[in-house]
Parts: C-alpha cells; sequence; structure tokens
DNA sequence: TTGATTGCAAACAATTTGCAATACT
DNA sequence: AGTATTGCAAATTGTTTGCAATCAA
C-alpha cells in the first residue's frame, strides 16, 4: 500500500540535522528557520513546515503545543535513547527537558491502566514543573 | 495594590455558567462563543477571550493547548473537587477527560522530587493517552 | 458620574495551501 | 522522464488590540 517514493533534499537534511545537534532541545519551526538560514542559507518557511509534517509523521519527531501560545514546539524522538518509552519533564522557568527514565515510571503507568484502564501516551505526554535549579533560585 | 473593581455582566454570567454546567469539558473560546449564540443571543469573541482571560488570571480556569492545534482550551478549576491538586488524563481519541484523584499520584509527586529534584505543577500538566473505552474500541 | 466592559473591525502571528519552478532518482 | 519537493505569495485560523459606545456601580 502507500508507497510514496522519498526523495532525499538538502533541506530535509538540513532539518534532520538540526534534531542530531540538539537532541534535548524543544525548537519551534522557527527556531530551525533561523538556523539554515544562519548556516545553510534561504529556506521557505512552507518548506520547514512540511519536513517537520513529515517527521512527525514517521514518528522521528513529536509535536507539542508549548504553554506560551508562540506555537509548536519540535522535538527529536530518540529512540537510542527511549524517547519513545519513557516520561519527559519540562520546567517551565527554564524550559530545560529531563528526561525520565525510571523504574518507577512503568509502575506508575501500570498503576493507571491497571486502576483507571488509561494507556498513557508517552510520546505526546510532558509534564510540567519546575526544575531543581529553578525551583532553588525562587 | 491591584484594586481593579469588578463589574457583573451578563457575559461574564454566562461564560461562567457554561463552566458550572460543564464541569469536565474542556471547551475551545468558539465552544464557548456558540453556547452564548445559542442560548443566549449575541456576543462578540473578543468578550469571550477577556473573559476567558480574567477567569484564568484568577485561577478560576485552566487553559492550555490540545495537540490538535485548533487553538487554545479551557476547562474548570473546580477546588471543589480538587482540580487544582490532582492530575488530569486526557483520552486523544474521544477528548473524555478524567480527574485523576488518587494516593499512588502523591507517591508519583514525592517520588519526581525526592529522586528528580522536579517539582510537578498540576494545574499545568496533562497525561495523554487512551481511556478504556477508546482503546477497547480499537 | 466614573470607570470597567463590550462589540466591532482591523491588526497579528502561526500555519497551510495552490501552483509553477526545481531537484531527485 | 516522471514525480516528489521547494518557494513564494495568498489564504486561513485563532487570538489580540484600538476605540467609541454601553453598562454597572
Amino acid at each position: 500500500m502507500e508507497n510514496k517514493r522519498n526523495y532525499h533534499t538538502r533541506q530535509q537534511e538540513a532539518v534532520a540535522e538540526y534534531f542530531r545537534l540538539n537532541p534535548d532541545v524543544c525548537a519551534t519551526a522557527d527556531d530551525i528557520y533561523l538556523y539554515f538560514m544562519r548556516e545553510k542559507g534561504k529556506i521557505g518557511k512552507a518548506t520547514i513546515y512540511r519536513c517537520l509534517d513529515r517527521m512527525v509523521e514517521n514518528g522521528e519527531v513529536k509535536r507539542f503545543l508549548s504553554d506560551g501560545g508562540d506555537g509548536a514546539m519540535y522535538q527529536l524522538i530518540d529512540p537510542a535513547n527511549g524517547c519513545d518509552r519513557h516520561f519527559h519533564l519540562k520546567c517551565t522557568s527554564c524550559g530545560r527537558v529531563i528526561h525520565l527514565d525510571c523504574g518507577f515510571m512503568a509502575a506508575f503507568e501500570k498503576h493507571i491502566v491497571g486502576h483507571h484502564g488509561f494507556r498513557v501516551d508517552n510520546t505526546r505526554t510532558i509534564i510540567y514543573g519546575l526544575c531543581e535549579t529553578c525551583a532553588a533560585a525562587q
């Protein structure tokens, strides 16, 4: 079924590169646009959006919406790093993302599915709060 | 300080009423707009947004961004119901929200702050996944 | 009367879309 | 050659803002 060939382009490669270089960062389409303009030359914004759509569809990148309302954020789903399995904590103050790979989480998910019949999707879920540093700074 | 009087209007009352009638629903500004038009007559959209802003500011309502990108969602923070304390699970298929008031969650938060130094903010956090019904239907 | 709130229309910002030009294989 | 991808500009969509009219106190 669905057999659409996949052409390899300069633009796509650059977007992939951006994520490779910034595996922990939540980037906006604009961040990537600016990266391209700075390092690689000109690009159309629509192209960025289309690349990102493709990557989200392929499960390479996760798309979510920031609290701020400044638009969507994209982040690499690094399977080598277990990003498809673990939770992400995001600090609402400094924006840092913590990858939560921890046995307790498995218990957490098991509890939720067992007691509440709810199957957590951790590729979509982001837990907001304050990281240690920012909490201390307050 | 800050002593801005608060006038009571037909429009504000209707928005509050909407939330009172739908304490569990995540509504868009447009949902509320349509509710008003249907039940109460005409209203400007800007007014809806301004009412909602006010309520968010007062901590009566929570604002968050849906996955779909269809815009912001608003939901009553019902203190009588502990919505300021417990987690919310949202089904990505049917949109239903489950209020998770459960001892395990306290343990969860304690674990995260203890082992990962992260202070969870459950007024902002929404856990996505599939509810029992939708999971069964697949 | 005083100041907050409304409604409209215009302004905005992020994203999407149509389509002809271009690049990949 | 044949088709996916790009770039531009125009169109959409959700939200915000300026301002005069209106309404609550």
